[in-house]
DNA sequence: TTTCGTCCTGATAACGATGCCGGAAAGGGT
DNA sequence: ACCCTTTCCGGCATCGTTATCAGGACGAAA
């Protein structure tokens, strides 16, 4: 590693003051004409970089952003990707860090980034998360925070999320409406915000169409196909068996498609099947799999713009609360071409 | 946010120099016992934590590693994650950048972290890159580098990678085991080593085995699925069609599938298909492909390792090319049960 | 000639920490 | 009584930069 020429060594070969230079590479007033020339001329040549960790310190802040996120699947990279996106449009740097679904490593990576002296975190929980001591931290250093995708309710922050009540409403018209009523359900982690509220909002709509919601039929697999394969194969075996299973994640429903395809029974047709997320792999299955959008991308640029003005703290945006509307995507797992009325 | 306490703090409040107190915190050995004691204490009432930028400054080091790759993929998601792990559990934070398959955004993201003092670079170069500045200037400011996955070639860098030639070998050579007699190829980006190594290798094994290698058979389609649809019905269409693609990517191969699939004909009877990668999709879909896996995630853990060690310095590692051997995974795509002896 | 601005420049403190050097106090040996 | 060693601690420079203040030079206005 070399040594990086410094504005000292510019001052020394130019027999100016490091001041002077200072301010004329920083375009500041006070400099003569051909003083400015000079240094300029003389920075270009030495390929002068400001050093960032000496501004860092005097001016306490390091315009970089710690991301805290579960794991690194497709929604999630999606969204890092919109996030990264308008930060480094903004001049910011970000820092991802994966806690992998682990409540203890979110924990670390929590206290690792407030060493790293991050101007802010941006945050979607891990899918163990239950106490949020590490947020409370946060807060209480009055550090800028804004969670995002799996976001903790009932908490003074910033958030930017999916409208998960309306994809399970959307879901379960639209299962209602081709004609399925023995509707079993594959939830994710059974503490998970995102998952309930899905589930939720499924359950709804369900009561207020006047199908039954069996409590039974409600399966939790975390985030494993296999469980939701496997837990397929368990509610096919029933003697008066579901015919239709609303994922909450499209890896799950794969799991479950899976499972549906090996009992040889035909979809949509005898079986009907919902997914989420609406991954690229939801359109080359066979049958292609209905699932709901929820605009991943989209979701990450409105996080880190969020952020973003938090930081440039031009209002209060404590309660502000960004929800995005998902959107159904109607695909072979579940079209019987019929349409009945639903609400 | 809130000013953190400082060293200084501590040693007002307790009538200390600071060196005293610094020198307390670190378990120097010049130091009273009792005052070590009540430095100890107050700096965790105060929750005091070291100022990792005033350190960096002052050694000139930041614990940080720049990551640059070309995208979030499965693939690079995977290998990213053991890059993290390995990474944190030395002590370092990695920033992640992505270059979004554009050699702009590589330069920029090359700066950028350049700036950002980071203590080395791991980069796995865009698909666009053909020219080495960047790399250049990392070289000559004699700063850590590692390559991965996608690597340059005749550069005197450590790289880490997989054996693309072997993998096309086992592509090549299990098509023909299986019967397949007239392989057509979907490739990616042109000028993209990792896939011309796996299209070189296929070739050679065609060649000595006597099966004719037939470059209009050849079909470069970047890294996009849609491409790789089309170019399969074109291929389909031929008088004289190919029994079987070998794709240098899983996403490719789904694209070639879902043309196959369309034009009816029977994989493995009538038509066979490898891709590569290994990934997830592979075996969910109808029929599951064949595909070369590449052990992302070992090679992320074996990139940062080698990382470390060089960071570390102990021994001359700029000749280091750290080769993985990739393993077929034989599926319903291509496997036709039949054994015809192929090298 | 005096006085005041204007224009430019330099010196210095500060950001938070470390490391080196020097020195006070205490104790032991002669 | 003297010297030396050990133990403990404070002062200072340093990392690279900015910001604040002070002041020199020069010209113009009185």
């Amino acid at each position: 590693m070399e040594k990086q020429t410094t504005i000292k060594d510019i001052a020394l070969a130019l027999k100016v003051s490091i001041s002077t230079v200072s301010r004329a590479l920083r375009d500041a007033p006070d400099v003569g004409v051909e003083t400015r020339k000079a240094v300029k001329a003389l920075a270009e040549e030495l390929d002068y970089q400001p050093n960032k960790l000496a501004l860092s310190l005097l001016k306490k802040q390091t315009n970089t952003i710690g991301l805290i996120i579960p794991n690194l699947d497709y929604v999630l990279a999606t969204m890092v990707k919109g996030i990264d996106e308008v930060a480094l449009e903004a001049g910011y740097t970000v820092m991802v860090c994966q806690s992998d679904e682990s409540f203890g490593r979110e924990m670390v990576n929590t206290k690792r980034l407030l060493e790293s002296l991050v101007d802010g975190f941006i945050i979607s929980v891990s899918s163990e998360t239950m106490v949020f001591e590490h947020i409370k931290k946060i807060q209480s250093k009055k550090i800028p925070l804004v969670l995002f995708d799996r976001v903790i309710n009932n908490i003074n922050v910033p958030k930017v999320r999916l409208d998960n009540l309306e994809g399970g409403r959307l879901a379960a018209k639209h299962l209602i409406e081709q004609g399925y009523s023995k509707i079993a359900i594959l939830g994710g982690p059974e503490n998970l915000n995102i998952s309930n509220e899905r589930i939720e909002g499924f359950a709804q709509t369900l009561k207020s169409n006047k199908v039954k919601y069996d409590k039974n039929l409600l399966i939790h697999c975390d985030f494993n196909q296999d469980y939701a394969y496997m837990a397929t194969k368990e509610l096919l075996l029933m003697k008066n068996r579901p015919d239709a299973i609303f994922a909450i994640s499209d890896r799950l429903a794969v799991g479950a498609m899976l499972a549906i395809k090996e009992a040889g029974l035909n979809m949509p047709k005898e079986f009907g099947l919902v997914g989420f997320n609406n991954e690229p792999i939801t359109k080359v299955l066979t049958p292609s799999i209905t699932s709901v959008e929820m605009h991943a991308f989209e979701m990450g640029k409105a996080t880190a713009k969020l952020f973003i003005q938090l930081l440039h703290g031009e209002e209060d945006l404590m309660e502000k609360d960004i929800i995005i509307k998902p959107k159904l995507y109607i695909r072979e797992s579940s079209n019987r071409g019929m349409k009945v009325k639903a609400k």
